[in-house]
RNA sequence: GCCUGCGUGGUGAAAUUGGUAUACACGCUUGACUCAAAAUCAAGUGACAUUUUGUCAUAUCGGUUCAAGUCCGAUCGCAGGCACCA
């Protein structure tokens, strides 16, 4: 085996020396951003997949130096956010101190590997540099009525103690710590995300993101259309309003269901009759929602409001209004118009209370479950003997837009982003509250508003962040009158700093503004971008909300900051996820230490399809090193002769690594080099420019080897500075093929033919085969399939 | 329940996008070298059989086609996402 270390550590030495990978702004040279997720600097260190996604885009950017590009590939650090803060906690240090340590261990493991990053703009988003720009960005948001504070139930985690946003809690489980999340009524500062929701769907088609993440997003959005209706309520002039996706059933309305926070209970409370055993409901719903959210089956609960009817606006008939938490108040109206007949849900509820069931649409058996099929419609109206879902839904909103009693509406999932956290280890909110000023922004001068240095930041027993019990640090003067004024104690959320970063590199040492101008229209959009699956309705999707809004308010130059966007495969172990508990990780530092980095990287790349998850093997790893072995042997088995020994398969295999690299599929650009090396071992030797090719279509997966040979082989210029290698189209093929001769669709005799043969001469090449013969003879030929460059088919009965 | 993928040797996986199924690698078997082992090299390796040849085989069943792993329909299984969203 060959000394890799001595080699790798001189190739790392060199590139730094030399800058190779420093990318220049404003070079003249087209510009290609490759993109990485920065990491978490956890105190697990650097984990196996990071390897892989980090050297799959290590061989795009090196590839596209290679072509002439001027790329920008930069790293980072993502360090703000609880994990850090509980390593903190756990290890009684300051979560700065134990983010400089991380941060020191992933840089050193990541070096290691050869990425070839451009440290010049390394930051972390828990550098006052930075974070004053995060902080100064939230300012904009505050500035343009973005956010705003508001008390409301939101999710809370009685574990990590904070607040949480939609998307860390889907599921009703805390993202960070899998507690189940409780519903607490908070001041919350949160960003008007849900305006955007159409933009974010639309913004969509701007881009090139693999189907499966577009759709993740589309489904997190959560886009329906429909109608809001208004139901007078019996005797009052109050009204309900529900929304529905299908105004076409409103003949079929038996009663209405809200949920068990809608206001009108309050607003009517003298009308309703059993108001005690309401708010007996109300009170089990909050608890509830704690441990039900994780029963499968979930059995109808519900409580009629005695005292109040509503009135069907169409046939007016007097149907019941029931209080039930099925119906979530965070969602539509927080009422609905129950259809028994023609939903499960309203099926379900109806049965167990025995309410009157309607069937408006024929064709299912509603004695037995509720028909969500077509069908002509009976019982409706004006609806009655129309057949087609969609005329009826139109006609229907006509009628409600005629009336007055309703009208078309669209409806989103996508909440509004909760901010807050209850935390210490985040960005504090720059924001002042003054007695008789209200919320004032702490001004631009006065950024960044720092993290206070103490000893205690451990989260607070009374969901108060632990911030607000510093009184130096909160008690201050209001920027506008000068008196006592007190600061905001929330933090941001961990997902902020990394809202923006991608923008940041592009100028990340400046401190005049959060990007220049110059590099914002330099670098343009981030062309490509690599990422996990789970970020898809939060990382990524904060991160666009975050630029469209900067594009809006006119900073920055496209709405949609990334092109194509694509996601790595998991590495498993035995079919699982790695984890300390279960004892089957694999440490890169281990493998780097036996192996080498490029056999590590070689065999990350080789192990399977980059976007589906694979098993590690360690024996699937030495097969690579041996590659590698193999590579590193046949340097000494040149000759004086020049140019490629076996040319069309030179001009195959540059054609093949090229397109399989710009295409991310690596294991095959792997397996064509093997099938060259394989090649190159049948020969008695081999020419220089046949060792120079192979490592230089090599050498973007496996930097440090290939330099090495290039360089004791004095094989040319460094193979970081030289140009791509080119293929010639005409030389990838062979003036012969080997055309298949079939009989009836199954193989039955080959022969080396001209690639520019006639199909005449084809067929009768065939036709002359002698164990074709065997197969035609006293059979009738019906047909002759005859495919130029591949086969002919004979059809014969 | 809904949506999205996926199902190919003992294993990880290829397949020019409808045209030779199993490339490449691992593992295994045999041989060479060696006192021996490791490493390395060579040969073999989907199943079955009457073994220079043939039959069967890409989850299962059916269809389209001269030709299907690939397209269409149904079924089974696995993975991921969403989930009382009206």
């Amino acid at each position: 085996m060959y000394d890799f270390k001595k080699i790798e550590k001189k190739w790392q030495n060199y590139w730094e020396e030399k800058e190779t990978f420093k990318a220049i702004t404003g070079l003249d040279k087209e510009k290609y951003y490759v993109l990485v997720e920065f990491p978490y600097p956890s105190g697990a260190g650097l984990h196996v997949g990071h390897v892989r996604s980090y050297t799959a885009l290590d061989a795009v950017a090196r590839m596209k130096r290679m072509n002439g590009y001027n790329v920008l590939f930069p790293m980072g650090w993502d360090a703000f956010g609880a994990p850090a803060e509980q390593y903190a906690i756990k290890n009684h240090i300051h979560p700065k101190e134990a983010v400089k340590e991380n941060i020191k261990t992933f840089k050193k493991q990541i070096m290691d590997l050869g990425i070839s990053f451009d440290w010049s703009r390394e930051f972390s988003t828990t550098d006052p540099e930075y974070y004053k720009w995060t902080q100064w960005q939230f300012l904009e948001f505050y500035k343009h009525g973005m956010a705003y504070k508001d008390k409301k139930n939101i999710n809370w985690c009685p574990t990590c103690k904070t607040g949480l946003s939609n998307e860390d809690a889907a599921g009703g489980i805390c993202d960070r710590c899998k507690s189940k999340v409780v519903q607490k009524e908070k001041e919350q500062w949160l960003l008007r995300m849900s305006d955007y929701a159409e933009d974010l769907i639309v913004g969509l088609k701007d881009t090139k993101f693999a189907d499966r993440v577009k759709l993740g997003q589309i489904n997190w959005i959560g886009k329906s259309t429909g109608a809001e209706v208004d139901f007078k309520i019996a005797g009052t002039k109050k009204k309900l309003t529900v929304y529905t996706t299908r105004p076409d059933t409103l003949y079929g309305v038996t009663f209405m269901a809200i949920a068990p926070e809608h206001p009108i209970l309050e607003e009517l409370k003298d009308r309703i009759k059993n108001m005690d055993e309401i708010k007996k409901y109300q009170e089990e719903a909050k608890t509830k929602s704690e441990f039900e959210r994780t029963e499968l089956v979930k059995e109808k609960t519900g409580v009629k409001v005695e005292g109040l009817e509503a009135i069907n606006p169409l046939n007016k008939e007097k149907i019941q209004i029931w209080v039930a938490d099925y119906v979530m108040m965070g969602y539509g109206t927080g009422a609905i118009m129950a259809v028994p007949a023609h939903d499960n849900r309203d099926y379900e509820f109806a049965k167990k209370f025995g309410i009157n069931i309607i069937e408006v649409i024929s064709g299912g058996d509603i004695s037995k479950e509720a028909y969500i099929g077509d069908g002509p419609y009976i019982n409706s109206g004006i609806l009655n003997k129309l057949t087609s879902k969609e005329e009826a839904i139109s006609r229907m909103l006509d009628f409600l837009e005629e009336n007055k009693i309703g009208h078309a509406k669209t409806n989103y999932r996508l909440q509004d982003w909760i901010f807050s956290r209850q935390r210490f280890w985040g960005e504090p909110i720059p924001l002042i509250h003054c007695e008789k000023c209200g919320w004032v922004p702490v001004p631009e001068e006065d950024l960044p508003v720092l993290l206070p240095d103490v000893a205690n930041y451990e989260p607070t027993e009374d969901g108060e962040s632990p911030l607000a019990n510093i009184e130096e640090w909160v008690n201050c003067t209001c920027p506008k009158c000068g008196g006592h004024a007190r600061r905001e104690t929330d933090t941001m959320p961990n997902w902020a700093g990394s809202s923006w970063y991608f923008l940041r590199y592009m100028d990340p040492h400046n401190d005049k503004e959060f990007v220049s101008k110059e590099a914002l229209d330099y670098w343009g959009k981030v062309d490509w971008y690599n990422g996990g699956m789970e970020h898809t309705a939060r990382h990524l999707l904060y991160a666009r909300f975050w630029n469209q809004f900067l594009y809006n308010i006119g900073l920055v130059p496209n709405k949609e900051p990334i092109d194509v966007r694509v996601s790595h495969g998991m590495i498993l172990a035995g079919g699982e996820k790695m984890s300390k508990s279960k004892g089957n990780v694999i440490n890169p530092d281990d493998i780097v230490n036996e192996y080498g980095a490029d056999a590590l990287r070689t065999y990350e790349m080789f192990i399977g399809d980059y976007e589906k998850d694979a098993s590690w093997s360690t024996n699937g790893l030495k097969g690579c090193s041996k590659f590698l072995d193999r590579i590193w042997r046949i340097k000494d088995n040149l000759n004086d002769k020049e140019g490629y020994t076996n040319e069309i398969l030179v001009h195959q295999t540059i054609k093949k690594v090229t397109n399989d690299l710009d295409s991310m599929k690596y294991n095959t650009a792997v397996s064509a080099l093997m099938i060259l090396l394989n090649e190159y071992e049948k020969c008695p030797n081999i020419t220089r420019d046949d060792l120079r090719i192979l490592i230089h279509l090599l050498n973007p997966i496996a930097p440090h080897i290939t330099e090495e040979i290039n360089d004791i082989c004095n094989l040319g210029a460094p193979l970081c500075e030289s140009p791509w290698p080119v293929y010639d189209e005409k030389k990838t093929v062979n003036e012969n093929f080997e055309m298949v001769i079939q009989v009836n669709g199954k193989v039955r005799g080959k022969e080396v033919v001209n690639i520019n043969a006639s199909k005449e001469f084809m067929q009768e090449t065939a036709l002359a085969n002698e164990n074709v013969k065997k197969f035609v003879r006293g059979k009738k030929i019906i047909n002759v399939v005859v495919i130029p460059r591949r086969l002919v088919n004979i059809v014969v009965r």
